[in-house]
RNA sequence: CGCGGGGUGGAGCAGACAGGUAGCUCGCAAGGCUCAUAACCUUGAGGUCAGUGGUUCAAAUCCACUCCCCGCAA
């Protein structure tokens, strides 16, 4: 079936190798324009835009999905259905009214909970122990389309943002694919969204990766395994600013205040918290390599009784 | 030319400003102590100090250039 796929980000990309792994092939890929991105204000092209060149698809990346220029060109390409993965931006209605059948979208989460730019984010970071993929049609309105397909995915202690993403992303394609195919059949119900349990799950900022030591060790550890990648959590130890990489909770009694160093050994660094000590395994300093918190604790003389911030 | 940190035995760091024997905390190896241990004690191996050129009697250290890694910002 004939499709044009809109997609941008990593995890878009991951949804697009499965599809064309599986012999599902867009005849046409949009994404967006290059951006100065990283450091030493380089232009560089999006994932789903360097998969694309690398395969030789067809790929467009637009201003702006207004232009006449845009419209004339998907309308030209008549294609049956438009998959859309992640691709950030809302597509117009003159565009969607160009789909020769209805134009579908995966989002990765229980639809409709977790609207928006960061669902997988937002499920690990609230502790969910459940999430999933919703393949739904594309409306105008953000992520409110009926639904065609839904699929429950769980989530593991040991996941974190990066690992979900790419679990849902691969799950994802699956799901697209059976719905490519009920569409292709004209086999696909709708059922629309109850609109009573929608709930948002905005993009991140930097600042939603700071570390509260208030907050118990299983609400730290869920905002580091949610926000792993990108915004990461960080905290400060002494001037220097650390991503927090991988933790691990202890169940204990806490005496000492919140942020307070209260023990070390070679599995990493103690941290009281409100409720339970979070040991923390892996971070990142500012500047350098993702290493060790023991290895940290060898060249910094980190010492019991220090306090995060 | 967006801002900034960094590259020193296997790991993480100090030494650089005020050039002059390669240092610290670990790891590793061998031995010792111990009921025992990720504890403690001895001893040991392991470095062209990212690279190239320059200054100098002498460069990890000063100067110039190059390569690589990372954080911020977008």
């Amino acid at each position: 079936m004939k499709f044009v796929y809109f997609g941008s980000s990593g995890f878009s990309r991951v949804v697009l190798e499965e599809l064309f792994a599986q012999g599902y092939t867009p005849s046409l890929i949009v994404s967006q324009p290059d951006k100065p991105r990283s450091r030493g204000l380089k232009v560089l092209p999006l994932e789903v835009s360097m998969f694309a060149q690398e395969k030789h698809f067809l790929l467009l990346k637009p201003c702006s999905l207004h232009s006449e220029e845009f419209i004339q060109r998907i309308k030209k390409e008549s294609a049956e259905t438009f998959v859309v993965a992640d691709y950030g931006k809302l597509l117009p209605p003159e565009l969607l009214a160009l789909s020769g059948k209805i134009p579908i979208a995966l989002h990765p989460s229980l639809l409709p909970c977790y609207r928006g730019a960061a669902p997988v984010n937002w499920a690990l970071i609230h502790g969910e122990k459940e999430t999933g993929n919703t393949v739904f049609r594309v409306r105008e309105k953000l992520d409110s389309g009926e639904i065609l397909l839904q699929e429950r995915v769980c989530i593991a202690e040991t996941d974190n943002a990066i690992s979900l993403h790419r679990k849902l992303a691969r799950k994802g394609a699956d799901l697209l694919i059976k719905a490519l195919d009920q569409i292709k059949r004209n086999e696909y119900m709708l059922t629309a969204q109850n609109e009573a349990f929608a709930s948002f799950a905005p993009k991140l900022s930097k600042k939603d990766g700071k570390i509260s030591w208030d907050a118990d060790a299983s609400t730290i550890r869920n905002l580091i395994r949610g926000t792993l990648g990108w915004p990461s959590a960080y905290t400060d130890y002494k001037k220097i600013t650390l991503k927090i990489l991988e933790t691990q909770i202890v169940e204990t009694t806490v005496t000492q205040a919140p942020a307070t160093i209260v023990r070390i050994d070679k599995n990493g660094i103690y941290v009281a918290t409100a409720k339970n000590l979070i040991c923390i395994q892996k971070v990142q300093p500012q500047g350098k390599k993702p290493m060790d918190a023991y290895a940290f604790v060898l060249g910094h003389n980190v010492t019991l009784g220090e306090q995060f911030t």
